[in-house]
RNA sequence: GGUGCCAUAGCUCAGUUGGUAGAGCAAUGGACUGAAAAUCCAUGUGUCCCUGGUUCAAAUCCAGGUGGCACCA
């Protein structure tokens, strides 16, 4: 099932579009592994709260490999530098065993590490400039971000001091670094992206997230609590975990946590909407399919495109 | 049945001495290279409950109606 024009493929879509099961399918038909492109599934021990479903990787009866994910500790912070590393690896390794990855995610940022080839390379902590840049105010590490024209940088990197800090660390290093080879191979990806109109999307999701909490949801984040995760640690990782830590710390009451969650992820999926449709202006072609297609259509149609039809 | 209070944006409500309205939230659009489920920017939304009256002019004052809440019977 070799093909000349992609090496991989990529299932895309915002959260509760069920982009998991069509990757899947794909994969066992063309005899390929996922690899996800979640931000938030690579935790291991937050199953629920992030959507996770084990059960769609097993397509008739038969288990369907995946990747990264439970691929670190909740508590833990990951981030994109590291997930583009471990996605190489993962994909150069599917690719040497001669099967065809198919990656499936919804973090728009990590989707375009890889899609979009970011130049990422391992910096180091400096102490040095860190001691230095310590008693600096916001508007002077603006200042001095601005100064460092060679290289992007994120430019949400200036709303913090901590952040800011880390954001001149990183062009400092690049400064002294000139030659980044972050050994990106070639990828070429067949783009997909399963959606549903905007009222379909947002009832699919207040229907999940009311089924979710039926099966323990909550019991999910007790647990986490229980075993030595502050607070803090849990309201980093945004939506589910943020609003039901706040709901068992007794900040919010159930129906606040419900309603505020059920609005944030709408947002949230919206957000994903937004990001996909830019990567779209940018000139990356995404062949939607409607989420209300039976899987079977959706996965001859992706067929097609693959084999170029 | 009587009396009092209330009725303004999708929701909760502001609205001065009369000059045809504005906040928060929601919603919508956008940005995004080591926190990205994060973070940030921008934008509207109207039979001011109805009918009549006073007035150059009514969300605002008056009368009646309708609906809601409270108290008294």
């Amino acid at each position: 099932m070799h093909n000349e024009k992609y090496n991989l493929i990529t299932i895309l879509g915002p959260t509760a579009s069920g982009k998991t099961s069509v990757a899947a399918k794909v994969a066992s038909v063309l005899d390929g592994e996922v690899i996800s492109a979640d931000s938030r599934q690579v935790y291991r021990g937050m199953d629920l709260g992030t959507g996770k479903d084990y059960a769609d990787y097993i397509v008739d009866g038969k288990p369907v490999s995946y990747h990264l994910i439970d691929i670190v500790d909740a508590g833990y912070e990951y981030n994109v530098y590291e997930y583009q590393k471990d996605f190489l690896k993962v994909f150069a390794d599917i690719s040497e065993r001669g099967k065809l990855p198919v990656m499936c995610g919804g973090s728009g940022l990590y989707l375009e590490a890889i899609l979009k080839n970011y130049k990422l390379i391992q910096v180091p902590i400096n102490e040095k400039l860190r001691e230095e840049l310590d008693d600096k105010l916001l508007w002077e590490l603006e200042l001095i971000l601005k100064g460092y024209k060679n290289y992007l940088h994120n430019q949400t990197d200036t709303e913090s001091s901590k952040r800011a800090i880390r954001a001149i660390e990183i062009e400092e290093y690049y400064l002294t670094h000139p030659e980044i080879d972050t050994g990106m191979p070639e990828i070429r990806s067949l783009v997909v992206g399963v959606k549903f109109e905007r009222d379909a999307r947002r009832k699919k999701i207040t229907t999940r997230l009311k089924q979710r909490l039926k099966e323990g949801m909550l019991d999910e984040v007790q647990r986490l609590l229980d075993s030595g995760l502050t607070p803090e640690q849990l309201t980093y990782y945004g939506l589910e975990y943020k609003y039901m830590t706040q709901h068992l710390t007794g900040q919010l009451t159930y129906q606040q946590m419900f309603d505020g969650l059920n609005v944030a992820i709408h947002q949230f999926a919206k957000r994903q909407m937004t990001w996909f449709r830019r990567m779209e202006n940018q000139g990356t072609k995404i062949h939607w399919v409607d989420g209300f297609m039976p899987l079977e259509e959706k996965v001859e149609k992706i067929l097609e495109w693959y084999s170029g039809k």
